[in-house]
DNA sequence: AATCAGTGCAACCGCTTGGTT
DNA sequence: AAACCAAGCGGTTGCACTGAT
């Protein structure tokens, strides 16, 4: 059974031969990949288009950093997973020069084994049980304790040093855009307890940090997402798109009422 | 030296999404 | 609105490699 993309003609599978690597890199860097069903012709390959798209993108792109994964890199990808589940290709967008491929095996042949060895669900990131939990030599501390920001826009992963209160943290953000709104007057207490009332949108609620409260996970339809602890001390903001957009922040701001809670 | 089990990674498969006709 | 197609995505598989016996 192939692929519906190339059942007509026979074509070979398996791994890439260097012959065959250096056919495809010398097709695209003269003539780009356009139509990726052309492409195998093209170049001369028995391959289906599919397969050379999946060898550009993963091992022939001139742009992809090799070799094994830094603790920077390990750090963003458990940060992000935890907020985004096993979206890799999103999780990739966050690691300069790695593939959603990359990413996906070492979690699967890494991260996942150290977190479990923590005591740690992988995929939910909390705790397997409370007893059972023993000590670990890892280095890794989970993003509560290292908070950072996350901008897709030049796909920068900056962390915050400090456990700035939600002000101090939004006056750090105000550094990137000064037009952004001061948020030190909002009152969690009734966001949470609005948001608590309308189960008809895209709002998570979810344990983020350590503490005692919960932590409240806004999300809009755009995937947009921030996180902020209800009693104002600024954790984690992860950002699908952008930095947050005034009129996007003051939009969650002022309708709590399209949240759906659902945890 | 031979065999076996475990591991990591490249590649495949099937499904989804988005664009076009 | 429906059909078709290309691209993208995540789960899974297969195989080469390595270390233990």
């Amino acid at each position: 059974m192939g692929h519906h993309c190339c059942s007509k003609q026979k074509v070979k599978r398996g791994l890439w031969s260097p012959e065959e690597d250096e056919k495809l890199i010398r097709h695209i860097t003269t003539y780009g990949h356009g139509c990726w069903s052309s492409v195998p012709k093209l170049a001369g390959l028995q391959r289906c288009g599919k397969s050379c798209r999946l060898r550009w993108i993963n091992y022939l792109r001139p742009d992809l950093k090799r070799g094994s994964f830094n603790e920077q890199e390990e750090r963003t990808i458990i940060d992000v997973h935890r907020i985004l589940g096993n979206r890799w290709a999103q999780i990739a967008k966050h690691l300069p020069g790695r593939t959603d491929n990359e990413v996906k095996n070492f979690w699967n042949s890494c991260i996942k084994k150290k977190l479990i060895a923590q005591g740690l669900d992988p995929n939910t990131h909390n705790l397997l049980s409370s007893s059972s939990s023993s000590s670990s030599s890892s280095s890794y501390k989970p993003s509560y304790q290292q908070p950072f920001t996350v901008d897709t826009t030049t796909t920068a992963v900056v962390p915050i040093t400090t456990t700035a209160t939600l002000h101090d943290q939004t006056s750090l953000i105000n550094t990137h855009n000064s037009s952004l709104p001061i948020l030190n007057d909002i009152n969690w207490a009734s966001l949470e307890q609005q948001s608590q009332q309308h189960n008809n949108s895209s709002c998570l609620y979810n344990k983020v940090d350590d503490d005692d409260d919960d932590d409240l996970i806004l999300h809009d339809q755009h995937h947009l997402g921030t996180t902020f602890d209800p009693t104002c001390h600024f954790d984690f903001q992860f950002l699908d798109s952008a930095f947050i957009a005034p009129q996007s922040f003051n939009s969650i701001m002022d309708d709590p009422l399209a949240w759906d809670i659902v945890n």
